[in-house]
DNA sequence: AATTGTGAATACTTTCACAGCG
DNA sequence: CGCTGTGAAAGTATTCACAATT
């Protein structure tokens, strides 16, 4: 067998979604499509303002509404999650919260390192939002001397080497990394080596990583490009010439 | 008609592509798969790097391991764009990287207005991966009269009534929204008033927007809860019953 | 001989539309 | 009667495999 055989960070394009391998719909036990199990933060998001809004049963078309999907798409994502709904009612919020909180792996509160503390990492350090989401950040680390040492929201900023001692002490196995570009793979295989197996990339650079490892990448220049090239086709269309000169 | 109709932001779910409107490949004369659209900055990116270390051409199988993905979505990618390589040989660098740059939108500078400066937007303000993308903050906009003043990377943080002004002087049409979910729907219907466009959208909130505005979602505690669901299905796969208790 | 460009095949996703159930 | 759950249809995206071309 090819043991060590190393893989592209799950096929990714930015239309983002493949999972830990193939797996379809038909398969054995469970396995949500990609696009599913990428929608079902978004749902969980409204449910909870929903429930803080005080509302007990929400229909497709609502809660559809309040995630910005369609109501169709909306209710083949939860069938295939289970048969949480009432036919003529609607979805039990509390109830659809807590099956779909459980099938993302809420419930648990995944501790996880963040690795390069530049501008970005910093802010990530800071990001509540990681803490609300059942995250808690348990370790910042950065091989530059300057910053080891220094405290971000009350965490101390260690050593590349601790990394190790890091992970073993705390269990984590996700693990972000907002290093420079040149810095990220050393990284991932630094992570990788030490039993980290889910990977959030913000460095701008191509991750190569063994099988079964997920990386997911964010890659805010290139989100932006994105956005020029509908902004480009928008102020030239139909594709005259190109170009200034034009005539 | 329904005139004003107003759309959600590009039916997005995560598997991020939708454009502007619907426009598949089959059209008139150009309009790129959505997919395609997405990677286009993957491959720049690439092509940056061989250009960097002197490479004159590369062959599809060798960009497309550059930049993690297949020789044939490769192929057919810069297909759809155009016939830009030769058989036989490859793509000749430079060109290719031409013929993307002018497709994604580079060549002009884009003038970008960032709104809400947290930790996120200020890590936002700082970040040089924009500048060298092709894009310019040209403006810093903050409800928070404490922050009013305060210069971030050598650019003063103005108060929200100034973004009339600020757009019109610039003639920026990409907004990035980094506010917290609150604040998110009146900055967007704010700033597309005033003729934004474009808008990537950090703050965990469904934007509404008129048809033709383009908005790009990313949503750092999203990320972290699709790997959390990989971690969770790797540690109960088959689903035996489930909870503790199992007999 | 090597490598692109692309039709055809396959796989995945979304939408439709209605049967089924409360 | 209303709303969910889901097969079937439609639409997109990816992969295959080979003819075309240098």
């Amino acid at each position: 067998m090819s043991s060590a055989e190393t893989l592209r960070e799950a096929r990714d394009g930015t239309p983002q979604s493949p999972g830990t391998q193939r797996s379809a719909e038909p398969f054995t036990a469970k396995g949500l499509p990609d696009a599913t199990v990428a929608r079902l933060p978004v749902y969980l998001r409204a449910l909870d303002q929903l429930a803080g809004a005080g509302t007990g049963t929400v229909s497709s078309d609502a809660l559809a509404e309040a995630a910005g999907v369609s109501p169709a798409q909306l209710r083949k994502d939860l069938s295939s999650l289970g048969s949480y709904g009432t036919r003529g009612v609607g979805y039990d919020v509390a109830n659809l919260r807590f099956q779909i909180g459980r099938e993302v792996g809420s419930g648990s509160e995944w501790p996880v390192v963040i690795v390069g503390l530049g501008n970005l990492g910093t802010a990530l350090a800071n990001y509540s939002g990681f803490r609300s989401r059942g995250f808690r950040v348990v370790g910042l680390v950065d091989p530059d001397p300057a910053l080891v040492g220094v405290s971000v929201h009350g965490l101390p900023i260690t050593d590349l080497g601790d990394l190790e001692d890091l992970l073993g002490r705390t269990g984590a196995v996700i693990g972000v990394i907002a290093t420079p570009a040149e810095a990220a793979q050393a990284v991932t295989d630094r992570l990788v080596g030490l039993g980290v197996t889910s990977i959030l990339n913000f460095a701008p650079a191509v991750l190569t990583v063994p099988e079964g490892v997920v990386v997911r990448k964010v890659d805010l220049g290139q989100e932006l490009q994105i956005l020029a090239h509908h902004e480009h086709r928008r102020a030239a269309p139909g594709r005259p010439a190109d170009g200034p000169g034009f005539r």
